[in-house]
DNA sequence: CAAATATAATTGATATATCAATTAAAAATA
DNA sequence: TATTTTTAATTGATATATCAATTATATTTG
């Protein structure tokens, strides 16, 4: 009875989990603030605390790849919750500059993507978290050497 | 130091890990196959097992909804991976029928699809993957009562 | 049976993912 | 310093994700 899932292994789990949690969080976001993407949130939260990264930054502290950053930041400049300027002494690089729409943007969905959160969780212990994040460590580490070589 | 992660929580590991493994998974697919994605390989498997399943059967056991499932398919036919039959008693439907190509494909990818998970898992015990699934299953059911209420 | 409702699949619009190639600028090195 | 190599960001091509609207067909119900 442990593996009923068709593939017969927890990364099936995996993949469902993760999607489950990106829809209930993107509905919960939508609901407050109409043209914002998870991902684009994660953004802001991560200039906010980092004014000083580079896309390139931003790109690795979410995962995402340059390319898929550049569109990411082009749609936020577009609808004003961001703004490029030259970085001054690395004309390959940007500054990007929070605008006070997304500011207020920030302000208004903290408590939600932190409440998504902690609605994911529910019903695990703090032991229970721990581990999990230990579990997925194992498995993330397997995946990255195991591609990276 | 439980979490260094930009947001502070193990949702964040899980975002990284399945996106490492399919990103490990897609490059060991590729070097045997070359035309072909994570997806359409599940596609073949479930088809293969599952002879008589719908676009939206298939769609259901791998998490796709049916606008993906459809785009996914139709590259599959078009690849000649899969070809599609209007169903005798339902015309809404289709009776998907894998081609001489894609049961060779399957043939060719079974061996590396499932290396892929046995490396992914590697190091983890019986019982820690029996929990990590326990774990991720009350997260992934949180996150489905949560959203679709 | 006819009308209303439900279902399977498709399509359009928009966002993201990935890979490869390109550009511009910076850093390293001969 | 001139040349080579790296790096940051962009762009193009293709695949997938999501939502909403649509089409065609089945099923339900009045």
């Amino acid at each position: 009875m442990k593996n009923t899932n068709p593939t017969g292994t927890v990364l099936y789990t995996l993949e469902q989990t993760i999607k489950e949690y990106r829809k209930m969080a993107q509905k919960k976001i939508s609901s407050i603030v109409h043209d914002i993407t998870v991902d684009q949130c994660l953004v802001l939260i991560i200039l906010h605390k980092n004014p000083q990264y580079s896309q390139k930054e931003v790109a690795e502290m979410i995962f995402k790849d340059n390319a898929s950053i550049t569109r990411i930041i082009d749609l936020m400049v577009k609808k004003d919750y961001i703004s490029r300027k030259i970085h001054e002494t690395d004309r390959r690089k940007f500054n990007l500059e929070i605008t006070q729409k997304g500011i207020e943007t920030i302000a208004l969905l903290i408590p939600t993507i932190q409440k998504n959160r902690t609605d994911a969780l529910a019903g695990l212990s703090e032991n229970e978290i721990v581990l999990l994040d230990q579990l997925l460590t194992k498995v993330l580490i397997n995946c990255k050497t195991d591609h990276e070589k």
